[in-house]
DNA sequence: TCAACCAATAATGTATGCATCTTAAAGAGA
DNA sequence: TCTCTTTAAGATGCATACATTATTGGTTGA
């Protein structure tokens, strides 16, 4: 549990502040609220806490150093999002997420991430836009060619993959359409099931999906390029069910 | 403002009930935060609280004769759902919607819909959600042939609309689904610019186009109700952008 | 006259005590 | 032994006092 770490001694922090001075603690939000709500949500998202486990106030109120009141405030907050699930009275919990839903979310992340693509081609993307797509593509390229492709971490992939959509994301302008976007992929990677192939093959496959949208996109061809994003997206759903398929 | 009637004298209620015993309000949630946070919802969505303006907690507060702590976590909980905007030490105002954004939301609205109706197809309907949309079209057939249209209720028309699509979502089997077109559909219909046509071949030409999806889904024909679906909710955007263009 | 500063006011953030509800375990009766 | 009560412990709901942070209006100085 590393999230707790930076409020754990806030409390001490504040009275070293009161005898010497200054020195507020950067790294932390501006409230309580915003950094346990941080803290809270990206527990969640990493796995700290499991799916269904229940978030007892008190508990996570000693182990961040707070009070309730902000605890309760982020779960209020995560709630609201759809992260935790709430039944008055008797608390909250982490939102369970079925095989079948995590296939849901990849369906309704398609749809959206279509109509991203489409208005990024409609609209045009900015400079700095281009150029993180263009990195983000070449970088795809490298790692694709490098010798010892298997032993390649998969978190670089995922951070070459999310910075392609993310300035797909950015580029549509809409704020709606992000916050939709982040909520259909704001589900936490359950232990096996929501695994994406990692296969050579499948990942040449997806980079040349990301080039072929791009193409799309610098067209001005939107219908082109919210096809390709949609089937792009949905392939990832395909392999998923796959992968599952094969466990069983 | 009719929202605040239910909890204004809750406090005066209690006294009673520790007199008199029992006698809890029904209509009230199981908690303060729940009745607050329907309230406050409620009261945004009609328009009781305007786009922009300031939630002031203590002002709230005494409105609905509770203390802040219900009050915030509605406002927490309605910041989470998008309803409202946060600021740290500076409050809550009630999230504002361009035109521009009312318009994406009907794009987002329309891919969305057009998922549930695709599901609604591949899953089949249960017999009560046909009756619900068969009602809705009969409904709507009567309206249309009703003598002095013109001088109908536009919320019966809301009325019937609104079951037609619900059912459909309902029949989408997707808790996540319905969560996101929800979302979609949260917004203060903004006096002049939210407002869809109500014309006689406007409404003709919607209840045509019920028919077909819900023909296409009876069909079991998935790809057929999406497209349907997905064009049905698109022409709405378009007869308000048409609106819109001709007021200006 | 204007700008910067300062104080007073008001609003939000946080902690805490008490009330209420849930739950589970212990106990009584059949 | 089983079931239904009862009760006690634990957890959430709510109100309130206090701390901290914005904001506003006035004052001082140039």
């Amino acid at each position: 549990m590393a999230f707790n770490r930076g409020l754990q001694e806030r409390g001490v922090k504040m009275v070293l502040d009161a005898q010497y001075g200054k020195v507020l603690n950067e790294n932390e939000g501006p409230t309580r609220t915003v950094s346990t709500t941080e803290a809270l949500r990206s527990g969640i998202l990493a796995g700290d806490f499991k799916p269904g486990e229940r978030m007892l106030e008190v508990n996570l109120s000693e182990r961040l150093g707070v009070s309730r009141t902000p605890i309760r405030e982020a779960l209020k907050l995560l709630a609201g999002e759809g992260l935790l699930d709430h039944t008055p009275n008797r608390g909250y919990y982490v939102r369970e997420y079925s095989t079948e839903d995590i296939v849901q979310a990849y369906e309704i992340r398609a749809a959206l991430e279509g109509l991203a693509a489409r208005r990024a081609a409609q609209l045009g993307m900015e400079q700095a836009e281009r150029a993180i797509i263009e990195r983000a593509l070449s970088d795809g390229q490298k790692l694709l060619n490098s010798d010892d492709f298997s032993s390649m971490d998969r978190s670089l992939y995922g951070q070459i993959n999310s910075a392609f959509h993310s300035a797909i994301h950015s580029a549509s302008r809409s704020r709606m359409l992000r916050d939709h976007l982040r909520q259909s992929q704001q589900i936490a990677p359950s232990s096996h099931r929501n695994v994406v192939a990692f296969e050579h093959d499948d990942v040449k496959r997806r980079l040349a999906d990301h080039y072929r949208i791009y193409e799309a996109i610098l067209c001005r061809d939107g219908g082109r390029a919210e096809l390709l994003m949609r089937g792009h997206v949905e392939s990832v759903k395909i392999s998923l069910l796959r992968t599952i398929s094969r466990q069983a």
